[in-house]
DNA sequence: TTAGGGTTAG
């Protein structure tokens, strides 16, 4: 039976000396165990109720010292006494006891024993170094316990530990083993430190090498690499295929797959076996430069080489599609998966989940995230949800994922810098900047520290929010930092000024960057075509093109369509369709949003608030036209596309064709906007089909579609006008019912529209609904209702003369 | 050797 600690340890300062504390009281309890233990059996006293009544009591200082007593008769009984208390008692044991039983492990040559309790010395204390020495000064064995503490503070990554404690190996002359050398080589393989290490070492192993070379891969000096690789150095035990894995990877990273496969094909001419490993790193290398069919190939053909396929070859498998774009592709490899025996684990599903969200299917990722719950992996790891916040946040579910951010910590999960990050940013985007200010100091006040993304994220807000001068303080104090900076983080204020049309201070930022040595890439020119567009100096803007080129760079596809954009705005549609050309010259192929802007041009240049019939139909053969170009391009238009081309058919009346499209694009899956719905409605009024706007808003309604407030009030406008002031009156009774936002414009804009029909009875009832709601009239609409002889009475009764 | 965060156009 366990027996749960019934005691607190106290905090001993200095128990490197048990002697120190020693009093009468500390002194009478212990012998009193002591003889209890002689008298009843140390197994018997240990385990009965006489010393668990005395566990309470119990302080480091008594185990030391009845330890120290055992080990005066034997050291067995000394270690048997500390674990039955480390197990039993739950009793957190000190630096004195643990070092003890430490050298007698080490004597006894009890290697696995003495891993476990260094390993939890070390990972329990905080400052060790000086401690460490005035300890160690009590036993003169052998330096193996040295060397142990060595080779494990050198694994976690407790350089400055290990540093000291090889420093003290020399001093006294105590052998280090070729093990714990390779294990601080390890942690100095990315440093030129690397070399006085390896120096020291005078056995050195396999491991000695093949760090080296790891080292030099991850120094980027692969040539030097492969030139040690063939050094006659170690020509005795000759290269490792860890070695060639390394530089195999090296190459794959730089893209290189071709001098990959062939150090694969130097391994097996040297009659070496490729592991699992040099086959995953060339498949993850094929899979990296879209070879999916060559990394499947590859992957099949293992069994050949003497190896199978681990669930680490299925996942790179898996990312390879995922790369592609191909998500679904993944499926018969997670067959395959199965059908060896091996089930998709947390990083399989991750990659799927990062699949789903880059397709935009969030709903498929949710689903994906749920099943991974189901299956008992909600423990392991943040970054499934992470991605899944991202994925939420990008498709502006910002709230969704504050929710599900919030829910983490009943998963047992802490969110990380990463999740905040992806959280902060996804409200900054979508303009909650006080909303992502919070979460920031939430953050904050966990101490995890933002970086430089995170801030990123922050300026993005602040730029959004018109705070300029805030974003580029902020930027400033990340430039004088000291830090290297991105040029992304240059970018998102280039562009906050650019969007504000501050395109002087754009350009004076894009110096700063330059004379600081960092890269502008092609979003940084696209911002400063972006700010001379909107400054309406197209001419400027135009030019950028070339200096992009000047810079090595390719201009992208939003670098002219924003061109185009500030064309087809002033109805150039001669430049446009000269964009469209290089475009196609330069190989860059136009998405939706290119065409929604071509679509916009035409429309401009057309001037259709004059068109006769002739150029109606001339219009909707280039229409026509122009979507038969986006289907062979194989461009699905999206809503704004839609909304685009709808609102110019409406434009030139052809309500029927602009419905025909609705239709379109309802077939195709994709939802309409509200704005969808305010351009036909808006159209149908228009041309004076009230009853069909009537009866497509009914429609609406009864589908329960959400509709904004713009098209309730564009009907009530229409029936305002068209003499129907009792379906008007409905309509506006319905739109305050369902809890829109009415303001003072929207009964002023219906009582104008009354007046001026004579409809006194009618303004009579919005003007008294408006007082009622508590809205008091303003100037226009008082004059409004005096100029109306049935009202100028009634407003006077009311006393709403103004004041002149 | 496998999984997460950043900038630009309608």
């Amino acid at each position: 039976m366990k027996v749960e600690p019934e005691y607190k340890i106290d905090s001993v300062s200095d128990e490197s000396s048990p002697t120190t504390n020693f009093t009468s009281d500390h002194r009478d309890f212990y012998q009193e165990i002591l003889f209890g233990m002689k008298k009843i059996g140390f197994r018997e006293f240990l385990h009965g109720h006489h010393f668990r009544g005395l566990v309470s009591e119990l302080r480091q200082i008594h185990v030391e010292d009845i330890m120290a007593e055992l080990m005066s008769e034997s050291s067995d009984l000394s270690v048997w006494f500390f674990k039955e208390l480390r197990d039993i008692y739950g009793f957190r044991h000190s630096r004195f006891s643990t070092l003890l039983v430490s050298h007698i492990f080490a004597g006894q040559r009890r290697f696995k024993e003495l891993q476990v309790i260094l390993e939890q010395l070390l990972q329990e204390e905080g400052k060790l170094c000086e401690l460490l020495s005035n300890s160690f000064r009590k036993w003169e064995s052998t330096g193996l316990v040295w060397d142990m503490l060595l080779f494990l503070s050198s694994r976690l990554r407790m350089v400055d530990e290990s540093l000291y404690i090889l420093k003290k190996m020399k001093d006294r002359n105590l052998n280090v083993s070729t093990q714990s050398y390779n294990s601080v080589l390890y942690n100095f393989r990315e440093t030129d430190k690397m070399w006085d290490v390896y120096k020291e070492i005078k056995d050195k192993n396999e491991h000695t090498y093949s760090t080296v070379v790891d080292g030099l891969c991850r120094q980027q000096k692969l040539e030097d690499a492969v030139l040690f690789l063939r050094t006659s150095e170690w020509k005795d035990i000759g290269p490792s295929v860890v070695s060639f894995n390394s530089i195999m990877s090296s190459y794959c990273k730089l893209g290189f797959v071709d001098m990959a496969k062939s150090f694969f094909c130097t391994v097996l001419k040297c009659g070496l076996v490729p592991s699992v490993y040099s086959h995953n790193i060339l498949i993850n290398g094929l899979c990296l430069v879209g070879s999916i069919a060559e990394a499947l190939e590859l992957a099949s053909d293992m069994n050949k080489h003497g190896v199978e396929p681990d669930s680490v070859t299925y996942n790179i498998l898996v990312k390879g599609f995922h790369l592609l774009g191909m998500i679904s592709g993944a499926g018969e490899v997670i067959q395959d998966m199965l059908d060896k025996g091996l089930s998709p684990d947390v990083i399989t599903y991750t990659i799927l989940l990062c699949g789903q969200c880059q397709l935009g299917n969030i709903d498929m990722g949710l689903i994906l995230l749920k099943d991974m719950l189901s299956r008992g992996f909600e423990l392991k790891s943040i970054i499934p949800y992470s991605v899944m916040l991202s994925g939420l946040c990008k498709t502006g579910r910002v709230d969704e994922a504050l929710s599900l951010f919030y829910d983490l910590e009943a998963y047992g999960l802490t969110p990380d810098l990463v999740a905040y990050s992806i959280v902060i940013h996804g409200l900054c985007k979508l303009g909650k900047f006080d909303m992502a200010v919070r979460v920031y100091d939430e953050m904050c006040y966990k101490r995890i520290l933002p970086n430089s993304r995170t801030l990123g994220a922050i300026m993005l807000g602040l730029c959004q929010k018109g705070m300029l001068l805030e974003a580029r303080s902020l930027l400033d104090s990340l430039i004088s930092s000291g830090d290297t900076l991105d040029i992304i983080l240059y970018n998102i204020v280039i562009d906050g000024y650019a969007k504000s049309g501050c395109i002087e201070e754009a350009l004076e930022l894009f110096k700063v960057a330059i004379e600081s040595g960092i890269t502008p890439n092609v979003a940084t020119f696209n911002s400063l075509i972006y700010g001379y567009c909107k400054t309406q100096n197209i001419a400027e803007a135009r030019k950028i093109l070339d200096v992009i080129k000047l810079y090595g760079l390719v201009p992208s596809v939003v670098s002219y369509t924003t061109l185009m954009d500030a064309y087809a705005n002033c109805g150039s549609i001669k430049s446009i369709e000269e964009l469209r050309r290089e475009m196609k010259a330069e190989g860059i192929p136009p998405t939706n949003v290119t065409y929604s802007v071509i679509f916009k041009g035409l429309c401009r240049g057309w001037k259709l608030e004059n068109c006769n019939q002739v150029l109606r139909e001339r219009i909707l053969e280039k229409f026509n036209h122009v979507l038969r170009d986006m289907e062979s391009e194989g461009i699905t238009p999206d809503q704004i596309t839609y909304n685009t081309i709808i609102q110019y058919l409406c434009r030139v009346k052809h309500l029927s064709r602009a419905f025909e499209l609705f239709k379109k694009m309802k077939s195709q899956n994709l939802d309409p906007t509200s704005a969808t719905y305010n351009i036909l409605i808006d159209s149908l009024c228009i041309y004076g089909c009230i009853r069909k706007a009537d009866r497509f808003l009914y429609s609406l309604q009864k589908r329960n579609v959400s509709l904004s407030k713009f098209a309730y009030t564009t009907v009530i406008k229409a029936h305002c006008v068209k003499g129907d002031p009792e379906m008007a009156v409905i309509l506006f009774n319905q739109l305050l019912d369902r809890g829109f936002n009415v303001s003072i414009r929207d009964y002023s804009a219906v009582i104008n529209r009354l007046c001026r029909r004579h409809l006194a009875i009618e303004s009579k009832y919005f003007f008294c609904l408006m007082l009622s709601r508590g809205i008091s009239p303003d100037l226009d609409i008082c004059e409004v209702m005096i100029k109306s002889d049935e009202l100028l009475s009634w407003t006077i009764k009311w006393g709403l003369l103004p004041d002149q």
